[in-house]
DNA sequence: CTAATAGTGTCTATTAGACAGTATGTT
DNA sequence: AACATACTGTCTAATAGACACTATTAG
């Protein structure tokens, strides 16, 4: 054996074990407004996420989220935000580690272990136009009964969808292992990815100001509640909303006008 | 370039980019009882963790959590399992993961990415004694003002001392970065695992049941108010817990008689 | 009896849910 | 005026916090 740890490591053979690829895959996920014909209602809002065409194989032509392999001399951490540069061209946006997956035969070229983040974006901050291979897709998300969730992503003209079937990974915890019933043409296990981010956001709207990476500097409370309502998928009472949400917000002196009925104040995010 | 997907795999190199290696860590988590000099009072219980001793470099005779590589053809999530079993020699442990980290010279000897894991345990499943190199420490962690928190860990005769800065990562979210300020004889950065771990646990022990992997089949509720109370670092109301734990436990008929004072019901847990 | 924990009753404070109502811009 | 959303008042229901009280054993 050896002495010291200077004499080990300079006899240590670092091919002794198979190596493997490591990857990052990033779920950009911003709100947009979907325009209405009546003038008076206010643009519905949707959920949206970024994904990129690949132009080889595998899963050539198919969608998928932005990714990318980890360099050999890069911080796990640096490789989403050197990824998310890339796509949108901006630096500072919120971002977070989610799971890392590592089956074997996620990725048909060699052994891949990827690990996800989730990005949240405003999407008034990109200023120029994404690049040609990268589009925004609407995100709509029925949960049915038998924990089977329908996920359909709509870019307006090409349409993505899959089913997962979720299955408590034990009866005492919140954690669900998903298995892809369906799945059209999203690449690699991003449909996993796509739900664990959708779930994790729902979950922490309700106890974090993430939402808040998402607005605008000034928004009205009603596109604030919007946001929340499409995010948790359900219908909130207005008074009860505004008591809570009072905590996190300031009342700016401007208001937003023009909208086809009163007048609202805007606010800006109040943190702690 | 290629026609199929077939053809493109057959000429794909997977060395093009340069492979790095992946291990798992395991942050087993048990409560013990510490006896008390006075017969009436009950056992105050603590929380532990086990740790290995390191027969090698790097890190030669430092504590560290349970771990190893990730075989190249084992899927990620059988790594932990596996290696749980060779230290406790049982099945069926509650186990998720926590966080993989990714820093540079998180090991001298080469580029290593780590998956985290917990495992919660009830140590009267350990029929046998855990072999020689690995023992539990009892935790007391204490967290300071500043955001710096002091754990300390003892096996009856080693003790395990470090101080973490911790630092939010966005003034919206709950994430927080670790920085470790001292540290005398922990390997890796698993310190940073033990912190990460033990708050994931306060946190989902409020929202989750978890806490019942770490309790014998029959409890009463003031051992389980004990845990409770050792996990969270304070004190709870006797009513307001019974209120909350009522929806969760079974009262069973048998008692826990002998321990100097009242006996108390046996419960058991009951799933929704 | 005493020390110690087991277990309960009940008041109060806080928060969430529900609904109805008033306010005010645009067309 | 009509429509759509903005915003508020207030009642009720549910939950959490606090404290005091009774119950029961080993020694």
């Amino acid at each position: 054996m050896y002495n010291s740890e200077e004499e080990f490591l300079k006899n240590y053979n670092p091919d002794d074990f198979e190596k493997l690829s490591m990857t990052v895959d990033i779920l950009i996920i911003s709100v947009s407004s979907e325009e209405t014909d009546n003038y008076r209602k206010t643009d519905k809002k949707k959920m949206s996420v970024l994904l990129v065409k690949r132009d080889n194989y595998p899963f050539k032509d198919k969608w998928c989220l932005p990714g990318g392999f980890v360099d050999i001399n890069e911080e796990l951490d640096e490789a989403p935000k050197r990824i998310l540069k890339r796509e949108t061209n901006i630096d500072n946006i919120y971002l977070e580690q989610l799971y890392t997956f590592g089956s074997i035969k996620r990725d048909p070229r060699m052994r891949v272990i990827s690990t996800s983040y989730m990005a949240l974006i405003d999407k008034n901050r990109l200023k120029q136009t994404i690049n040609g291979n990268s589009s925004w897709f609407d995100i709509s998300l029925l949960e049915e009964k038998n924990n089977i969730v329908d996920i359909v992503l709509s870019n307006g003209i090409e349409t993505i969808k899959f089913k997962i079937e979720k299955k408590l990974k034990d009866k005492t915890t919140d954690r669900y292992s998903f298995k892809v019933l369906e799945n059209n043409s999203i690449a690699f296990d991003h449909p996993l990815v796509i739900l664990s981010g959708l779930e994790r956001l729902r979950n922490k709207i309700e106890y974090t100001d993430i939402v808040f990476n998402m607005m605008p500097e000034l928004f009205t409370l009603g596109e604030l509640q919007q946001v929340y309502e499409v995010i948790l998928g359900k219908k909130l009472l207005d008074p009860a909303f505004r008591r809570i949400i009072a905590k996190k917000t300031i009342k700016t002196n401007k208001m937003k006008t023009g909208e086809g009925h009163r007048p609202s104040s805007l606010f800006k995010y109040k943190s702690n």
